[in-house]
DNA sequence: TTGAAAGCGCTAACAA
DNA sequence: TTGTTAGCGCTTTCAA
């Protein structure tokens, strides 16, 4: 029980200590590692018990820098919220039994600076980290640039640059309105997402054109821009919800679940039933959306799938074989308890 | 359209590319990027119109290597699932604006081979890419050996070791149990977690305890072990489910809700109504319970809170702050509709 | 069968 | 103010 020992806890082992250990050179105890022939038996053995020993495992960093492959995957997001774990889902499912490890990467902390996160983890990580990589939902336009292969899911660009996974949002957005318009809803808001992002303006575009279709117009006073985040909608929300009765909207349309459920929120606060006084529709599906108060109607996109999808087209680019670059996926409609005709 | 441009699209910049443009040796350069003193502005000012010209960013691979201080957290996971999922939002959110990244890692992509994934995650991770870690539902006892701060969640050990975050298991367990017992339920099984890990020791212990303190026995052989995994699940459930109808239980107690729902899965296959003819508890809380059919009982962990909460934890070791290094927080008892009083 | 040496992209003394 | 040099941990020719 002295304290003269060496303060090892700081020591992680490295190939020089097992080399060292082992009485052999770093390159012996690399190929053995590695398992390169020209190793005898015996030298082997002996690396292998030092190894053992020791705990030693090779830095992925070293390694990686080194080598050409490294032999992970990443995801680069801008946070984890719920839509881009539930594509972590579909790609960390799909990727169990490929050899590849999964390395997610959020860039932005940032709540502002929400652009150009991409092109910053593309650049610090390709090649000497990642082999490859999908990006969620980028704010600009991915360039080849990185020099490895890229899927991006549900991405800015359209259908040039790199290989794509989306669903469709402009029919997903239009089913939604349809449903409050089929309703009998007149007076509907819309929050819109990001504005920089195509998916937000499809979205827009699909609403819009539910309502060319049954001959009405939307209400430029209703066209919120809630930026697909909660602390982001919540002005715009509580401006909508706080028109006085006769030009309060019946009825909201969110670009996004959490800015719906964020909707949901604010309702409440305000003393508004949710469907009896207002209908709120949302986006995308995730979880939380089903477990809202009430259950959010919403319209589904295939996240787990798409995420599937998106590793499958990555998987394939990565072994030079050919693919459909572009992949959508369907939307569908979820009816839950958040809509319903408008009262009176 | 000639094909003679150099093939430039494998060339991502390196800091050589920036020094020999701008006419700087490399050291400059970094100087530049870290924003040392000791660089004339002229230069300063030309290195930088080179980087933005050439899109360069620093490879985080190679600056980690040399640096002692990374200035990145890594989440180490076995796979992304629902449970990872949930902490990985909560860490994120708790992460913005402390300047750190957030990188995590899915270890084994084997569903065999569970066990140590962690130790070789963390060697291979640690001082060379991340500066402290958290890892989730270790299966075997972590070490100080990688020489960063670890914070545990739900973790084997007990209080000696790393930090750790966990819930009250025991308790929980016993809530669900009561809540069983006191619907009426007598024949109730237990489809158990992976024997390895803490936490399903701790809520069969629980899930016992419940019996015990009701002066009952739990049926021995109504005990199963699920390994917290649907597919691990589904053959014991299966053989539960298909008892004949005296010896089949009236109730499941499923030691996580991805087992839980493969019960009420497997409930629904051979025709068994839930909560009429079987009642279904599980345990976390994880978004998808909500959205089961039924909607599933449960008993809710603050995943999100425990993300957080973990994050914090080591923030503060990393900044050498004194905090508690072991934080163990409440569970709830979440009664949806996949629980009822037994049939007759 | 083994090891010396070069080098992946970068940072940090230290010299010039 | 700038550049030279060494080296982070590892892999990979190439000689011995």
């Amino acid at each position: 029980m002295t304290t003269a020992d060496q303060p090892r806890k700081t020591a992680r082992a490295t190939i020089v200590d097992v080399a060292r250990e082992a009485g052999v050179s770093v390159a012996t105890v690399s190929k053995v590692i590695n398992g390169r022939y020209g190793v005898a038996e015996a030298t082997s053995e002996r690396v292998l018990a030092v190894i053992d020993d020791l705990g030693y495992e090779s830095s992925l960093v070293a390694s990686s820098l080194r080598r050409k492959r490294t032999g992970v995957i990443g995801v680069l997001v801008a946070e984890f919220e719920p839509y881009s774990a539930e594509l972590l889902k579909g790609i960390s499912a799909g990727l169990a039994g490929t050899g590849y490890e999964l390395l997610a990467h959020a860039g932005s902390t940032d709540v502002h600076s929400r652009t150009g996160w991409e092109r910053r983890s593309l650049s610090r990580l390709a090649r000497t980290l990642i082999d490859g990589a999908i990006v969620v939902t980028p704010s600009m336009v991915i360039t080849d640039q990185a020099g490895i292969p890229v899927v991006a899911v549900d991405p800015h660009t359209g259908p040039d640059g790199p290989a794509t996974v989306d669903s469709d949002n402009i029919h997903g957005a239009r089913m939604a309105a349809d449903h409050l318009l089929a309703l009998g809803h007149r007076r509907v808001a819309f929050l819109g997402g990001r504005p920089d992002l195509r998916s937000a303006q499809l979205r827009e575009e699909g609403f819009r054109t539910a309502f060319f279709a049954a001959g009405l117009t939307p209400d430029p006073s209703l066209m919120k821009v809630g930026g697909y985040h909660p602390d982001l909608a919540d002005a715009p929300a509580r401006e909508l919800l706080s028109l006085p009765a006769g030009q309060r909207p019946t009825a909201v349309f969110a670009a996004n679940d959490l800015s719906a459920i964020k909707v949901l929120q604010i309702a409440n606060e305000l003393g508004l039933r949710v469907p009896e006084d207002l209908s709120v529709i949302g986006y995308d599906n995730v979880p939380d959306a089903a477990s809202s108060t009430p259950p959010l109607s919403t319209v589904a996109q295939p996240l787990h799938d798409m995420g599937v999808t998106a590793l499958r087209v990555l998987l394939a680019m990565l072994t030079g074989q050919s693919i459909e670059r572009h992949v959508r996926m369907p939307t569908e409609l979820i009816v839950r308890a958040s809509t319903a005709p408008p009262a009176g």
